[in-house]
DNA sequence: GTCTATACAAAGATAGAC
DNA sequence: GTCTATCTTTGTATAGAC
């Protein structure tokens, strides 16, 4: 975004907002290369054709949503409140980055059918990251030993957020909703049997 | 699918079943036409575009889904029950229709950035749906006071079901995993303040 | 109403110069 | 590494005949 920004990272700009907001099939190329004043040749010389470009710039995406969860997770004291932190991190990464509208993961793998093996990677990352990460929170539960079904059920939260968002809720709202759902869950965890 | 269907009728079939499985950028007409066996002359003629033909593919099928949906609710014993009833549908609608890669309302919300009106009315009437039955059932609830609050938060839970599926979970598993937090959820009103 | 053939537009990608 | 100009493919839609 600076003014004197390289090529690169001009074209990385540009493609993640234009993903997040528009959709990745509703962007053509010339928009793409409109945005970060570069030509043609220059995007296809870094990053082979445009799902490259795209893979990339979610890569960078998912490494700044690592980062602001965790500092979430930091900044929150007890495993409850750790666990759902997730919510105020959805909160302000979207606050931070180029409002999305729903989620770039999410988005690009309902809009791309044969994603290439990169991408395809990339996109499972997210929902790996999310998988890991509320496990290891959830082992420091009562009852670590169904931490995995647990972060499952989380996930499917989270991701009832977005979907939500993409249903038209206010993303306040939506996140809110969520929240309060994953805390009941918390609060069903060890003190009774949730088959 | 009948042989002698209407030509109308196959390209709604071929259609549905493609937005479905395919996604709808992702199937050029061509390949509806092909699956229909029909011409392109014929297609505009009955729809206008491909858009309109893709609208009242939508219509239909959320017609089938409403269908599927009471029919659950109507079996189902109980208050609990009938609201949970959604996610028995769900699978039974699954299994009735072309399978989906997800949901073919989302997917295709997703997937378009502009839709014109008419798509944009039947994409909303969708979740207009969800809120309005979940609802009327949470109405026969303890506290019924919450019955809207309690339906956004089923919708989310349904919709994070959905994105489950999306990202690679079982669709049995997942919506297994939504009914036991629905379920959770419905423990919880009338019984503690769920704030 | 339906077909064949074709027009028109959009989009991804490359050639060749600097 | 980057640009200008252009090629090729693909995809939506229509013209005109039957």
């Amino acid at each position: 975004m600076e003014p004197q920004a390289t090529v690169r990272d001009r074209l990385l700009d540009a493609a993640e907002d234009l993903a997040a907001t528009q959709g990745v099939t509703a962007t053509p190329v010339d928009v793409i290369l409109e945005r970060a004043q570069v030509s043609p040749a220059t995007l296809y010389a870094h990053f082979g054709n445009k799902e490259g470009l795209i893979t990339q710039a979610l890569r960078r995406r998912l490494s700044r949503w690592d980062t602001t969860w965790q500092e979430c997770v930091d900044e929150a004291e007890g495993p409850e409140e750790k666990v759902l932190a997730i919510f105020t991190a959805l909160t302000r990464h979207r606050r931070n980055l180029s409002p999305s509208r729903w989620c770039v993961f999410l988005g690009i793998a309902a809009e791309t059918a044969r994603p290439g093996p990169d991408l395809e990677e990339t996109l499972l990352a997210d929902t790996r990251l999310l998988t890991r990460r509320l496990g290891e929170l959830a082992a420091a539960l009562p009852d670590p030993g169904r931490a995995d079904a647990v972060a499952q059920q989380l996930v499917l939260i989270y991701t009832g957020v977005l979907g939500m968002i993409l249903r038209g809720t206010d993303a306040d709202t939506a996140i809110a909703d969520g929240r309060r759902i994953a805390a009941m869950l918390l609060a069903a965890v060890g003190t009774q049997d949730v088959s």
